[in-house]
DNA sequence: CGTCGTATTGAGGAGGCTCAACTAAGGTGG
DNA sequence: CCACCTTAGTTGAGCCTCCTCAATACGACG
């Protein structure tokens, strides 16, 4: 989680967000100083993309890394038999383009008008050799996303769909706000057919889970993709009731 | 993928197996040096440990990183409902105890006997900013896991268990052997209530997809824990009938 | 040879998937 | 301004697969 003030956001570009794995760090919070960040904007260009607009494609050749600076994207797999799986969303302080032997795993597209910040991998692997906390930042970074894939993981094998949608609901808010968050509005910048893609459901049961936490009163699906949380306690349990 | 000459094994601990992102990396393939493993070793303390021994507990305080160079070893949480879910089984060459916030997030258990590099994670944070290539070592594993992690949440999404077994075959090879391997044998150390809990099926479920695995030909599941596999094509097909 | 944990097999029930129809919202062009 | 079309979302009916509970077989080990 970081602690963002909102005042002179454009200076403090670009922003990773991390969750360290130690306690107290002995060499400092996991965050961007100031050098790492002007050496970051020296590495990297500016893209702003409109929603739907594709960055990369599965399989294509890996060149380049990815933080958001604004907006949302997310990275996804089609499937031989037509399905679609949803690898992850990402926002504000995220990283993604993660390649494996020189080929992107996934294809990553923006869900809204976004601004990244691209990086050449081998400029950035060459920054990483000369600025080793640099290296850091992203080591935890990467380690967070295990643990978040190993949570969706355990979403996903739930059998119960409210369930599945209880946990991504809190998931996404910890991912947006913070672990410790209990804001009440949280905004769906993603379709039903990603929410299903991401939680392994079909559209038609993402559908009714949401009409059944509604009808349970936990949550209101409001206008312009909001979702409202009504209930905060009976969502968290039922999140957690694995 | 990591070839291992088979002498001279113990001077070669410990290993780290990794995939790197790149597909040349301009700093070397990331292997552990010589230097490194020595560092390494410094750091480290050798554990030997016998089958079912719990290394760590979940949400205890985490003081370690272990590195596997022999046997195996399981990450699990179980949950509120009795359930277990299995993060990953572990082999020689993988590392394990990746921390959130100076806590253990799975509990660790030896599933045959083991032996074990422990790091102290402090230390090993502090090499990391004496040797960057070693950072990135961990780098590479830490991407090659989370790569791993959504391969298997697209496994836990298929709806057949017999094509959920195929692919945690598929992935187990690759995961002993390597991506290319077409090994007929394959060791199962795990008990099928492990491989169960890891593909987020009922015990009975799992028992069911391997008969019917052998029923269309595609494996034999032979005493003492083996799988031969008796169609390898057929077998990729099926765990890649997505 | 008996016992215990592991593995298999069977029967019934719950839940999600598929197919299909319907509604709502947004964009386009006349 | 409205008719039209497209896409997203909801709701319903029947099927399929896995889960649960229970009983049985098997292997390891004392």
């Amino acid at each position: 989680m970081t602690k963002r003030p909102e005042s002179k956001i454009a200076e403090r570009e670009p922003t990773i967000r991390v969750t360290p794995y130690l306690e107290l760090p002995p060499h400092g919070t996991p965050l961007l100083s100031e050098r790492q960040r002007q050496a970051l904007i020296q590495l990297a260009t500016r893209l702003r993309l409109p929603g739907r607009m594709i960055v990369y494609e599965e399989d294509s050749p890996a060149k380049w890394l990815f933080i958001v600076a604004d907006g949302a994207v997310k990275t996804f797999r089609d499937l031989p038999s037509g399905r679609r799986r949803i690898a992850n969303f990402l926002f504000r302080g995220d990283i993604f383009g993660l390649a494996e032997k020189g080929k992107y795993v996934n294809t990553a597209q923006a869900l809204t008008r976004s601004s990244l910040y691209r990086l050449g991998l081998a400029e950035l692997t060459d920054a990483f050799h000369h600025d080793v906390s640099l290296q850091y930042i992203f080591l935890c970074k990467v380690t967070h996303e295990l643990r978040e894939q190993q949570r969706r993981a355990i979403a996903i094998a739930r059998r119960d769909a409210p369930g599945r949608l209880a946990m991504f609901l809190v998931m996404l808010r910890s991912h947006l706000f913070g672990p410790e968050s209990h804001q009440e509005l949280i905004p769906l910048v993603m379709s039903r057919s990603d929410i299903a893609d991401y939680l392994a459901l079909s559209r038609e049961a993402t559908s009714r889970a949401s009409t059944e936490l509604e009808r349970r009163g936990l949550v209101e699906f409001q206008l312009g993709r909001m979702v409202k949380i009504v209930d905060d306690g009976k969502l968290i349990r039922l999140a957690a009731a694995v």
